[in-house]
DNA sequence: ATTACTTCTGTTGCATACATCATCATGTGG
DNA sequence: CCACATGATGATGTATGCAACAGAAGTAAT
């Protein structure tokens, strides 16, 4: 196996500390705070924070230090404005090239009843749906913007809990309407049936999000 | 005016010089080569090139070097789609935002004689005009991952030279079909013209292409 | 001629010393 | 008491030296 560079190393495991909250929003930060955390010197650490901050992910404050990126309500308006805008559009254009095996695969799954599954599995499983969608678009700028806001959407998850099982329920409930589509090869069915499903979550989020103090 | 830092000189110079085609699609660079063209040291250059690395504009080679990414027509595929489905996205929805005055004065211009206009000139309206209506969403993701793909239609465009005049008087016709269906605030209508007017530049554009010998 | 090995050169990776600047506490003169 | 200068502190910005490595070129044995 390929050694890895330092600047990779502290580039991914700052960037899973932001992403998992262990670095909280808004939190402030220093390259010499880092520098003894993973014990490398400042030049790999700047490294990691460059790109991180072009990822909107930190700001850095000139000769004050580096802010972690806050989250509001804006940014998840942002969020979701994309995802209805990408989603749909990968069922329509390149549900064509989804495998019917793993199709087949994530219709057995939904089916599950919930109390087979702990929350983690629950969100693997539908992080892992909505990732296939999105594999099926070969354009790297899409796929670069939506790992993005991602990002944010996993930060956000961690920052406000879990949703309540009955969202849970219908979660599972509108994948199934957007694979039985897929399964017939009814793509503005299925595209329409994404749009839906996605409204219906930003809806259920905004509801929780505005119960979550911490973020406006 | 505050100082700029030597991070973004180098920045903002690399950039243009790569869009600019003076460092050509494909070309291997040195971090001591930059470090002689631009009399600093190479911890800019390298802050540098790690953001422009993040963009797609070149790509680091470890141990060997750095090379300015290449084009091709896949690129500008991509490109396209992208266009294809943030333009028409933004008129449709956020078309209300324009402003009267700024359409009225797109609409004058437009409607002058070709002869009066250098390529330049032509190139500069073309560019104000698609970047008023991108300007209109306020999402910065989007907005991020449009300044990527304008960014690299920009190189396209410096390596294949200029559209035919014939072109040049269509795309003025589709620009002012998409400003009076505006003016009518006729956003469906106007969504239409611009999706219209992307596929017929796409068309032409890769017509351009195939005649490009360096671009495959 | 081919292969394996060695050496050499150019490159980035990394560590570190120093410069510069923002901020805040402190002290001083009015 | 306040306005303001001043210095201490801690942060990033920058320069630079050395290490490690990839690839090319040369060399010797078969």
């Amino acid at each position: 196996m390929q050694k890895e560079s330092l600047k990779l190393y502290a580039y991914n495991l700052i960037k899973e500390k932001i992403i998992s909250c262990e670095y909280m929003p808004g939190t402030l930060l220093s390259e010499e705070l880092l520098r003894e955390e993973f014990n490398v010197s400042r030049t790999p650490i700047r490294d990691a924070l460059s790109r991180l901050e072009q990822e909107g992910l930190i700001t850095i404050l000139p000769k004050r230090g580096i802010m972690v990126s806050s989250l509001s309500l804006g940014e998840m308006n942002m969020i979701f404005e994309i995802r209805l805008l990408f989603e749909p559009y990968a069922v329509m254009n390149y549900g064509y090239t989804f495998d019917g095996t793993t199709l087949l695969d994530f219709y057995q799954l939904f089916h599950q009843p919930l109390e087979n599954l702990s929350n983690q599995d629950i969100y693997s499983l539908d992080d892992r749906f909505h990732a296939m969608i999105m594999d099926s678009i070969p354009n790297t700028y899409i796929k670069q913007c939506y790992s993005l806001i991602h990002n944010q959407n996993l930060r956000f998850r961690v920052m406000t809990g879990n949703c309540t099982s009955e969202r849970l329920i219908r979660t599972h409930g509108e994948h199934l309407d957007i694979i039985k589509a897929c399964l017939k090869k009814d793509w503005v069915g299925a595209s329409d049936a994404m749009r839906k499903h996605l409204l219906e979550s930003k809806n259920s989020t905004f509801e929780l999000l505005l119960n979550t103090p911490k973020i406006k």
